[in-house]
DNA sequence: CGAATGTTTCGATTAAGATCGAATTATGAA
DNA sequence: TTCATAATTCGATCTTAATCGAAACATTCG
């Protein structure tokens, strides 16, 4: 009865309410201070160090000092993994009276799942790359990117040798919780994203995880990604 | 603050000791009933029963009632890569007093991680197949099994169109906490597995996750899967 | 230096829920 | 039917830990 990793113990961690609306914020990808996760939970300062104390202690946030300012992020890649499980499993096994998305439209529309783009536009984006058959599901299921897929994504301006040596796997799927449909993560996800940003289609929004983009932005990306396959 | 699925709640409801170790227990794939579930867990039937209730309502775990028995089963395969993220990760940052693998040998030797073959044997399973080549990783970092790997297991017994039309990935990487490396999961893992089962080589024991292997079955699947890649 | 801000420590309070004994219901066996 | 076993419900107890006020500590800025 005794035998195992003590896996009680990490997600005991994450079951208590403002601790996991700590780490929900981080999913945003973006470094926070106590204060402002602190902010994010609905607790006060004091509570907030004593839970993010816990969360350092106990493997799943990474802290960095800098000034007076204590910056925290989650610890490491299978931790984001854990979250994006968990919350699938949420949604799912959440009771009817839930919505099926969040409140706010514009972070169903558009938001930050870490590093690559969810909501809306997230699913927009995968299924139409599916479409084009940029991405392919190979014979033993998994996911990868097809020659004409990786000429497409280097022409968008993406470098792909050098994501290809990241360790991270390029494809990846992420259900997203708000369109119970799947977005693409990965190498790829995070790449394609960052690369928005560079052209200034959009920008993240300071203070949640909405993704904001220009109204020429929004049009680019719907004249990329939109695009039939036979076009 | 309030936005997106409550993992909190999901996580609190794998965060409790008890509830963990049954739910570590309904790991070895096997439906169990609630008495087997107490024992498992080191509490009474009735604190057991009321555990029970909160991991079915909160669609952790499904029941089916037989006679007088009820037999639980992890709901779903999500709740499963779930709990064998939450094994790797407890397993990671877990302090460094706790051993690296469990105590009793046996289970580090062989164990059933759900369906698939974990432990000593499991890894190097997994590793034989990698220097063998008959699972590779493509460009794209996604695991797939190659052309002689497909000759390779059907000629085992396996049948490889059928496994391929489920809807389940075929081949997936698990981290073994026991060895801190991986071994094979997905339905190929669980299919090999299978094929030991019926080949008489091993059998599943009664009361514990351990694989007990026959003599001849040991010698044979070293002689199968400790094979060199020029042989 | 002193003032302001960010973070942590300490201590006391309080709420949540894990636990079990006793009793109850359900099913199968004799 | 009667008895035994499995599972659940109820009620009471008790432990754990989340919470915050107050105060201390750290760092930056003026």
């Amino acid at each position: 009865m005794k035998e195992g990793p003590d896996i009680a113990r990490v997600a005991a961690l994450i079951g208590d309410p403002a601790r996991a609306n700590m780490l929900t914020a981080l999913m945003s990808g973006r470094a926070l201070t106590a204060t402002e996760l602190a902010l994010e939970a609905g607790v006060t300062a004091q509570t907030a160090s004593s839970h993010l104390a816990k969360l350092h202690e106990g493997g799943i946030v990474a802290a960095r000092k800098q000034g007076r300012h204590r910056y925290f992020t989650l610890d490491n890649p299978d931790i984001v993994e854990l979250l994006e499980n968990l919350m699938g499993i949420a949604q799912r096994t959440g009771h009817n009276r839930v919505r099926t998305g969040p409140k706010d439209p514009a972070l169903r529309k558009a938001r930050i799942c870490y590093d690559h783009l969810a909501g809306e536009m997230g699913v927009a984006l995968f299924e139409n790359l599916q479409q084009r058959q940029f991405i392919v599901f190979d014979d033993s299921g998994e996911m990868r990117i097809s020659k004409q897929g990786a000429a497409f994504v280097q022409d968008f301006g993406l470098d792909l040798v050098q994501m290809r040596q990241m360790r991270r796997p390029l494809c990846r799927e992420c259900l997203d919780w708000s369109m119970r449909r799947s977005h693409l993560a990965g190498a790829l996800g995070a790449g394609l994203l960052q690369r928005m940003f560079e052209l200034g289609w959009a920008r993240k929004s300071n203070e949640s995880r909405v993704i904001d983009f220009t109204p020429t932005g929004e049009k680019a990306f719907y004249d990329l990604f939109a695009a039939l396959p036979n076009n």
